[in-house]
DNA sequence: TAAACTAAGTCAACATGACTGACATAAATA
DNA sequence: TATTTATGTCAGTCATGTTGACTTAGTTTA
């Protein structure tokens, strides 16, 4: 709330939130790998760079590749493989783009919206206790430096894509 | 601050907190990974499972190996490559337990020390330039949830090892 | 229209960091 | 003394990232 204020932080408290954030994303990560590790897949076995691929796509219907490689922050090659099992398990469709034939939309399948249910489950469990716990005005605030955590320069790209603005004083 | 409230949190926030919380993850850990493919070290490279072996002795000289298996939640032989490295490289030092010999205390030299400070300093300078901006108020309240996300089976040895409590409200 | 660029896909080779399983050694403990 | 524990090691596998080179098809531009 406080733009300049006269209580510097702590070296305390930064360490400290170094080593909080690496814990929680531990364990924030170590549920739907849960989930990934119970699926048997014919053609090899899913890990978190598909869960990556189906939360996105799911979150984002009729994206590109293009805009899935630049979110992802990996190389073509790297997304082709796990792109590729997904289709091929039924997980994602492709369609041309009606504009520009050259692209490839990407949607989940009925498959794949059950499967990014059951994945993002556990994680939306997690939140949602956190946020009743915490209180309307803690979430906000935490959203808020959870946003500011970001590089700036890819701010206005998260924003766009998670949606913010209107509800959540992002 | 609020325990119970009247509003529950939306869909919305929850789906956003997943989102975000992946965005300043993927940033937050580019830092230290900058550093890392800069360093040319003579027997192979460095990556991010160095890093937090270093972060960790750095932060708990002395610990012995079975304690940092049970941090880090990998197995012995993944962290043997990575420790063997840093120790032939001049990174950690070892030291018999004086207590049970069969113990294997670390530390960081020297060396190891510089590098840590080189691989920790932009992570420090993102959350100081955060809590700088945030206020003391917000920060306290955003290391809170962080803490709240850890599994709440593994929050005791966390808060044992970050050294909370104190000066922090965790 | 021909040339250049762009979106996407593919092949190959490689690095990192995880995993399992089996086994070895030395020290502590029952 | 026998067993358990702390650590280390060998060998093989897998998931996920990388670079570099190349293809195909469609769009844009000179």
């Amino acid at each position: 709330m406080t733009d300049i204020n006269n209580k510097p932080p702590t070296d305390d408290e930064i360490r400290q939130a170094i080593e909080l954030l690496f814990f929680a994303y531990r364990d924030f990560v170590a549920d739907p790998d849960k989930v990934l590790a119970d699926y048997e897949s014919p053609k090899g076995s899913l890990g978190r760079a598909h869960h990556r691929v189906i939360h996105f796509v799911g979150r984002n219907p009729g994206m590109t590749v293009a805009e899935l490689l630049s979110i992802l922050q990996i190389t073509k090659q790297s997304l082709a493989r796990v792109l590729r099992q997904l289709i091929d398990e039924g997980f994602i469709e492709q369609e041309r783009g009606p504009e520009d034939a050259r692209q490839r939309l990407l949607y989940l399948t009925a498959k794949g919206e059950a499967f990014e249910t059951a994945l993002s489950n556990p994680q939306r469990v997690r939140f949602r206790r956190l946020f009743e716990k915490a209180g309307p005005e803690a979430s906000r605030s935490f959203l808020t430096l959870l946003f500011e955590l970001i590089n700036e320069d890819e701010r206005d790209q998260v924003l766009s894509l998670i949606g913010g603005k209107q509800q959540t004083s992002l």
